[in-house]
RNA sequence: CGGGGCGUAGCGCAGCUGGCUUAGCGCGCUUGGUUUGGGACCAAGAGGUCCCCAGUUCAAAUCUGGGCGCCCCGACCA
């Protein structure tokens, strides 16, 4: 698998990748990530708040999953996965059933029993909980996923800030005091930081209303940008409350059967990355941090019919990718502007340019984000890669 | 759910004020040629149930009714 993973990043061309960008953004998009997403061709709508993401959108997300998935596993959550499908009887259980009211999609299946598409997993992973926990000794524990929720929103807007299919990555901590759960939510919290600092996000956190979800306090995470109010993290100190209703009990030390205390923990990712976009752009399109940039590096020759440049551009492209730099090579028979205009729409941090300087043995990298040139002799061109990707996480 | 707007080629749009019959424009796409450092040029081409259904009429993209879809504003929400 990992091999055939790295066969395929060897040959990442432009005209083999399915990248397909457009100049003009569609009509009915309003803010700017929409837009750019839409031009970059990072997504495609399906339908009204459902999309699907594309080669560039799915490497973003893969990313951004990434950097989540690793701050989790740091704070010691254990990753599942859980089904998007659930059976009513749970949410009858936990008394939720209803108050999400039309957001939920709940349907009967051919047995008319009645499901729903999980809008949010307390009540399955409550279920899995109570199962397998028995004892003080197998608390505390969390876990987490990063999967698909289903709101059926009254108005989905704003591309895939608000839809109603996305990947969202929820976490829940069982612990057996309040003082233990405060530390899981204290964990939590120091990874959600450490998470949105990794994708160049600065976020304010509040104190928030805790809605359906209920609990006794929770915090949200909101995305500095444009677009207001983006609220891209929530957590939550849920108590007792999912505990008692859904019997998840432990034996305690004193042979005391308690409720086990509970906490969420939830993050929009399709969200963040739209929130990326909204901090980090400017007229000519998107500008990736390096940390969740699709590609590190794109090499543009200038003329495709220069044999030696093409050559010399083939030789540098596999020169990094053995360094692990993630390189897109535009080998579009495509005039320098075309090539130039979509490696800044896609926000590439660092443009490699093969053309007139070839000739003293230089090529050109220019930094997307500061528009700086730098010439750099061919041979050079891994080690100032390295160094520039380096710095910049 | 209330208010507003929209639906014509892959994308962006014009045409709709009562009809002009071969439905256009720009971009993109195909082929050939000339170009090659910031969205190149010339030539030839392909591509359309004008959202759907019904009605009015000699005649409907255009008028009427119904439906579907999409976007924006508001209340609501991770």
């Amino acid at each position: 698998m990992k091999k055939f993973i790295t066969e395929r990043e060897k040959t990442m061309e432009w005209t083999n990748s399915f990248i397909f960008t457009s100049r003009e953004p569609p009509a009915d998009a309003e803010t700017i990530s929409q837009k750019l997403m839409h031009q970059a061709g990072m997504i495609d709508k399906l339908v009204s708040g459902v999309y699907s993401y594309l080669p560039l959108g799915l490497r973003v997300l893969q990313k951004v999953s990434n950097i989540i998935r690793e701050e989790m596993n740091n704070a010691g959550a254990v990753e599942i996965l859980m089904p998007a499908l659930q059976p009513s009887s749970l949410w009858k259980e936990s008394k939720r059933f209803g108050k999400m009211g039309k957001d939920m999609i709940v349907f009967k299946d051919r047995h008319n029993r009645e499901m729903l598409l999980g809008p949010t997993h307390e009540e399955v992973v409550s279920d899995i909980v109570r199962k397998y926990v028995r004892s003080w000794k197998n608390l505390p524990v969390m876990l987490y996923q990063i999967q698909t929720k289903y709101r059926d929103e009254i108005r989905p807007r704003f591309g895939i800030i608000r839809s109603r299919e996305f990947l969202m990555k929820d976490c829940y901590s069982f612990d057996r005091t309040e003082q233990e759960s405060e530390q899981s939510y204290l964990k939590m919290r120091q990874a959600y930081l450490r998470i949105f600092s990794r994708c160049s996000l600065s976020v304010t956190v509040q104190a928030a209303d805790s809605g359906v979800i209920g609990g006794k306090f929770s915090e949200e995470f909101v995305a500095a940008g444009d677009c207001a109010e983006l609220e891209i993290g929530h957590i939550f100190k849920l108590g007792t409350d999912y505990s008692e209703k859904l019997h998840v009990v432990y034996m305690d030390k004193d042979g005391i059967e308690k409720p086990v205390v509970m906490g969420c923990y939830g993050i929009g990712v399709s969200r963040i990355v739209a929130a990326i976009i909204e901090g980090s752009y400017d007229d000519r399109g998107i500008i990736w941090p390096v940390s969740v940039a699709p590609f590190h590096a794109i090499i543009v020759p200038v003329n495709m019919s220069d044999s030696r440049a093409v050559e010399t551009a083939d030789k540098i492209h596999k020169e990094l990718e053995s360094s692990n730099i993630e390189v897109l090579f535009d080998n579009r028979e495509e005039s320098a502007g075309v090539k130039f205009a979509d490696a800044d729409l896609i926000g590439i941090p660092y443009r490699i340019t093969l053309g007139r300087k070839l000739v003293d043995g230089k090529i050109e990298i220019m930094e997307r984000k500061t528009k700086k040139i730098y010439d750099v002799e061919v041979e050079k061109a891994k080690e100032f890669m390295l160094s520039a990707i380096k710095e910049s996480t």
